[in-house]
DNA sequence: ATGCCTCGCACAGCGAGA
């Protein structure tokens, strides 16, 4: 089953994108991110009519998942927004059945600037999304979390065309990695480096000082995989081309294929 | 050091993204 993580960059901006790439690449679900929409003005007739059903937790003007799986296998909600915050209010969380496997839709926190509760926001985050994390491990199933993590795991050529022009953003710290760390630590496989040991796996390009014509990108959408998720990983890769096309999102869809 | 480009909001530029 081939499973996907797309931040669109607004899910209406972005229709024509997510319908083709439906219509083209048939996958098993699709996590999105940055839908930047409210829940009711989520274009759901249009993912109908390319044939797939969903959840969502949107938010009007900002964030907001979705997981999306063919009609006739639709997603079972499981959990809407990461627990151990009451007054959050972000929409960056959402989780669901998909088969016999576990998908969460994740949209970690930019944090930029560094040094502003912003940051401080996605380092609370993280720890939330790790505690969690931790009990999605003890339930020994097949676990995919899936989405745009905001963190370049390494300052490598392979993660991040240059370390140095990044070396300020929140992306790049010596916090926000570590954080990162602590919950791969926990037991689980960054697939896309798994599948791809050695060079740029690039899964995003600024839209400004054509970076996308430079390959100028780093790689900071991720899937983790619990370790009997990780026991059925036949491939992963980025669809990279949908990045060059017509008004695309910045992000490219990047998968993972498990048995 | 800043803007580059694009989104949503709302209908003019601005906050936010990364």
């Amino acid at each position: 089953m081939k499973l996907v993580t797309y931040n669109l960059n607004g899910v209406r901006a972005r229709l024509p994108r997510l319908v083709e790439y439906l219509q083209e690449e048939r996958p098993d679900a699709v996590c999105l991110q940055e839908i930047k929409c409210a829940d009711e003005a989520f274009p759901i007739a249009d993912v109908r009519a390319a044939g797939y059903d969903g959840v969502w937790h949107g938010q009007k003007g900002f964030n907001g998942v979705a997981i999306l799986t063919p009609a006739d296998r639709p997603p079972v909600l499981r959990r809407q927004g990461l627990p151990g915050d009451p007054d959050d209010t972000h929409s960056r969380y959402i989780e669901a059945e998909v088969g016999d496997v576990v998908l969460a839709s994740i949209y970690l926190p930019n944090g930029n600037p560094v040094g502003t509760e912003k940051f401080a926001y996605k380092l609370a985050w993280m720890e939330r999304l790790r505690a969690h994390a931790e009990t999605l491990l003890a339930e020994e199933r097949a676990v995919v979390l899936a989405g745009d993590w905001n963190v370049i795991p390494t300052d490598h050529p392979d993660d991040v065309f240059s370390a140095r022009a990044m070396a300020h953003d929140a992306l790049m710290q010596p916090e926000s990695r570590a954080a990162f760390r602590r919950i791969l630590h926990g037991g689980w496989t960054d697939a896309i480096r798994a599948r791809y040991p050695d060079g740029p796996v690039y899964t995003f390009w600024d839209y400004t000082a054509g970076c996308w014509q430079r390959d100028a990108g780093f790689r900071i959408d991720h899937l983790l995989l619990s370790p009997h998720a990780a026991d059925r990983l036949l491939d992963a890769g980025i669809d990279k081309a949908h990045r060059g096309r017509e008004k695309a999102s910045d992000h490219a869809p990047t998968w993972v294929s498990l048995d």
